[in-house]
DNA sequence: TGAACAAGCGGAACGCTGTCCCGTTTGACG
DNA sequence: CGTCAAACGGGACAGCGTTCCGCTTGTTCA
């Protein structure tokens, strides 16, 4: 959790400490603005730093994409066993909880897009995502399927995937309902 | 439907049409070695000819593309009132016919990427695709819903937009089953 | 047939991107 | 306070899409 204080991992200068606070800080920033694409310029620019200073904090855009958003992923994996426990049934908490993740991948410019499965050089970001958030999709989709609710033959992983794609573009285009259509995709796992 | 003898839209040069002709070949067999996205000079090497000649021809990249795959679009196209005419029901008949959109994308590297929605520079791709497809898919889930099979409240738009994110990156990446997915949300169409 | 002209051409040039390198600065520690 | 490696900045490079410009070539008309 305490990303500040922990036991000297890394014995770093405290100007390279402080740089590195400040990219995240601006990345946070600028990916709001201009989204997680941004041109890597414009982001040393914000944190008045020069563009290796960020490669060599964040060997991949990846990396900074995961420092950034490193909190908001793990608000959401503990919210599954919540939801889970708390709700009604473990399909409205399945549900609840894919909200929680469309509402993440949406209010993010561009990162869905990014999360897609045929997109190389993202790995680290795909892997982080994937590790930290596929079992708690797991847990709640067994639940679901052990209360006899839905079909028991999909895979988290297979969801999540289908649900990041759904959310790709759905920032820009007011016209795209991403999540009307994994409502339906949820929908569609229910029992026949 | 006939390209090549139709009464002179545009009296061109000879070796201006032999260049366009080699052009759209060219195309087409970079596009299935590299993807939709392939380098402007990997066509145009391809295609023997200088990259403006592309930019003359084909002012986007988004007007080469539907000029590659019009045949097949239509095909599609025309696909959808014959599966109606011969489907034992509505809904199957959607099935098929979205089954068919499914294949064509995902055996096109790249397609459904470049189709989806929040994609600005390709308004001439996305605007042939659905001018040409949404009426077809309109006609299927209308036909569904008024045959009660479905619920009524969903466009074609959203469900192509849908169906088309979904298909993103179903190339590439053998773990990743678009098909299924797009059955999940079809099935999600499904009245309760 | 052949000369004139514009349609059409190829590739160099430009701007923007991510990435890497290298000479310089600066914090840490004896 | 001197030393030195860690860290820095921004320029250099490569790959991309796009545009421009001087040259080539098909066409046409006498």
């Amino acid at each position: 959790m305490n990303d500040e204080d922990r036991p000297a991992a890394k014995p770093k200068r405290a100007d390279a400490r402080r740089n590195e606070e400040s990219l995240l800080d601006a990345a946070a920033a600028v990916f709001v603005a201009s989204g997680v694409e941004a041109p890597v310029r414009d982001i040393a620019a914000a944190a008045g730093v020069g563009t290796a200073t960020i490669y060599r904090h964040f060997p991949t855009r990846a990396d900074l994409i995961i420092a950034v958003y490193r909190h908001q992923v793990e608000a959401c994996a503990e919210a599954g066993p919540a939801l889970l426990a708390d709700g009604p049934s473990p399909y409205a908490a399945l549900g609840r909880w894919i909200d929680l993740f469309v509402d993440f991948l949406v209010t993010k410019h561009g990162l869905a897009a990014v999360l897609r499965s045929d997109n190389a050089g993202f790995d680290a970001l795909h892997a982080y995502f994937l590790d930290r958030l596929v079992p708690v999709c797991t847990r709640l989709l067994d639940a679901a399927a052990e209360a006899g609710e839905i079909r028991a033959d999909v895979e988290a992983l297979e969801l999540m995937r289908g649900v990041g794609n759904l959310c790709i573009g759905a920032d820009r285009d007011p016209h795209y309902d991403a999540r009307r259509l994994v409502a339906l995709l949820v929908a569609g796992l229910r029992r026949a």
